[in-house]
DNA sequence: CTGAAAGCGCTTACAG
DNA sequence: CTGAAAGCGCTTACAG
């Protein structure tokens, strides 16, 4: 801020910089651009007048020229808002904000919980006030994405958006190879009838994981018993209800691979009221790695995610993305973490 | 998006709109702008070329003018980024995104968890990117106060700062009297030796909860004994060593209140490893309705913050402030949820 | 009620 | 390397 000649603040412009440095307008816009074609003399004064002044370039005014905004949105699609339960989630927002900020780039958090906020947030994507996307959508066929897509806006998912013909890129943990390295521990530590709770069979998670189950049966020479695949839907609730069918249907089972640590939770509980002691009578391993993998007793042995690094890919991706380059995807590997409970 | 004469792509301006209505580009920013002092006529002609074109105003053009930038800040100083791990946390920033979001406002989610980043993000609003910030910040006397008061942005924070000079709108709520009616509860439920984990004696849920509770002992002639009360940091693992020396100083208690849901499932874990059986020996009561509430067992009796009213209140505030309002406070009372703990 | 015009603060060819 | 000038898309007094 400065004073005018009437006193009054007004905020210091690229012109009061070009007065104090004793040049052009057209030269402090160049040093502020990458100091291309300006002399080192001039770029000194520059930026001395720049200090001195406190200048701060007023976004608006550039993003009017150049058409680009210099932001980026989180896209949150979810019907059931569940992702915000999700503690997954927050370590996603919260590294993508930051490796987003280190580049002084500001993030809009949109969320898209029904189809008004889902067009509104649309109509002011597509109105060109970002320049690209952080899609977070658990359901797949998600039609934001091929939306986005028609509209020419870049557009990075986490986790592979499934049935889509868009070409977005993604950013995904390797769901299968973190299911195989757990049903395999499982199987090492000699439980033979391993059953699973599933997630939806229409996002990435419930697909990936129940295949990577299937993969080590076989790998095993184990019969696949299909009374032992149980769908939950990732939240508590459903692994309770999960594992009351399956202690129904196979008392003798010895091991459970739960899709999420959140479901997991409530196989734990159905498990402890149904008299099964854990580990001893029955392993428990989830997925996620989340904070509630931490507070269970026994703590739960589970398969982490790398979200740190699936947050950084993200913004590295969209920002190639923004720059020109085309969709690619990456597949970031999982980890078994053991604890208390397989 | 339209094709110009050499067919490539462009985005249609009021030049485009005001040309198929057949009026100026100045009566369909008047139109844009509340429709005052255009004719029926006009206003029709101009409302049917925005359909017609699909016309979207260019933000950056209006705020290059306007010197608003129709956007807040939702700005979170969080040294520990513990506030992330917090439910709270979540519906807080959920609320405020779709209350904003209702009224066609995006929020900028900023984290400032070390100097570096507050510093950026101070620069950032005080640039004038911004029209005002929701300020959420758990310790007090946060400089981010004074700073923001100083560059007069516009600021509404969630909970009361405490020590500030700073004129800041706030919104919070009744820590005091929650506190009170739990304690209430605890005495009217028969129990006499009530001890207390505290938050940290720099935020106000700390401050007010303590002091709360002290009133309670008070009016029911209780003594106050001051080995029953110990601080804690609000997580999990300084309710679980509250917890200890509240069994080693006091072993006769026979009721906790608990300054926050995260310390009290600290508090249940170390008293059932101490063999205490909740509620029989010892009654335990939260604070915050958090989802960690429900996944205790017993179920917690904890007093329930009113975050929905509490976001939408922030929002309200936020844009009154941007509109000229002076300051203001609000304070939301709480609500004693009953479950299995007291 | 309406149009012509100035101007918001910047970037970027275009001449030098 | 540098300045003068045009122009990004809008709003807002100012005349009518």
């Amino acid at each position: 801020m400065i004073r005018g000649t009437d006193g009054k603040r007004r905020s210091v412009t690229i012109h009061d910089v070009a007065r104090e440095a004793g040049v052009s307008r057209g030269t402090v816009s160049r040093v502020l651009n990458g100091g291309h074609y300006v002399s080192p003399a001039a770029q000194a004064a520059v930026n001395a007048a720049i200090r001195k002044t406190g200048y701060v370039v007023n976004r608006h005014a550039r993003s009017l020229i150049t058409g680009k905004s210099d932001s980026v949105a989180f896209l949150l699609t979810e019907p059931q808002e569940r992702f915000f339960e999700d503690p997954n989630f927050n370590v996603l927002l919260r590294a993508c904000t930051q490796a987003l900020a280190a580049r002084d780039i500001p993030l809009l958090l949109m969320i898209a919980g029904t189809e008004a906020e889902r067009r509104r947030n649309l109509r002011y994507i597509e109105g060109g006030h970002v320049d690209g996307v952080l899609l977070v959508s658990s359901h797949s066929g998600d039609p934001v994405v091929s939306e986005l897509d028609a509209a020419s806006v870049p557009v990075v998912a986490c986790g592979k958006p499934l049935g889509q013909r868009a070409r977005v890129s993604y950013v995904a943990a390797d769901d299968r190879d973190g299911a195989r390295s757990m049903v395999r521990y499982l199987h090492d530590s000699g439980r033979r009838r391993i059953a699973t709770v599933t997630g939806p069979a229409d996002t990435p998670g419930g697909v990936e994981r129940l295949a990577g189950y299937r993969d080590v049966l076989a790998e095993c020479g184990l019969p696949v018993d299909e009374s032992l695949i149980v769908p939950g839907d990732y939240s508590r609730a459903s692994g309770e209800a999960a594992a009351e069918l399956l202690l129904e249907r196979a008392p003798d089972m010895d091991a459970v691979f739960v899709a999420s640590d959140l479901m997991a939770q409530g196989v734990l509980d159905t498990l402890s009221r149904g008299g099964r002691r854990v580990p001893e009578d029955v392993a428990v391993g989830g997925f996620d790695d989340s904070p509630a993998a931490l507070s269970t007793r026994p703590g739960l042995t589970t398969v982490r995610q790398p979200w740190d690094r699936i947050s950084t890919e993200m913004v590295r991706m969209l920002l190639a993305r923004i720059a020109g380059e085309e969709p690619s995807a990456v597949i970031l590997p999982t980890e078994l973490v053991r604890r208390g409970s397989a």
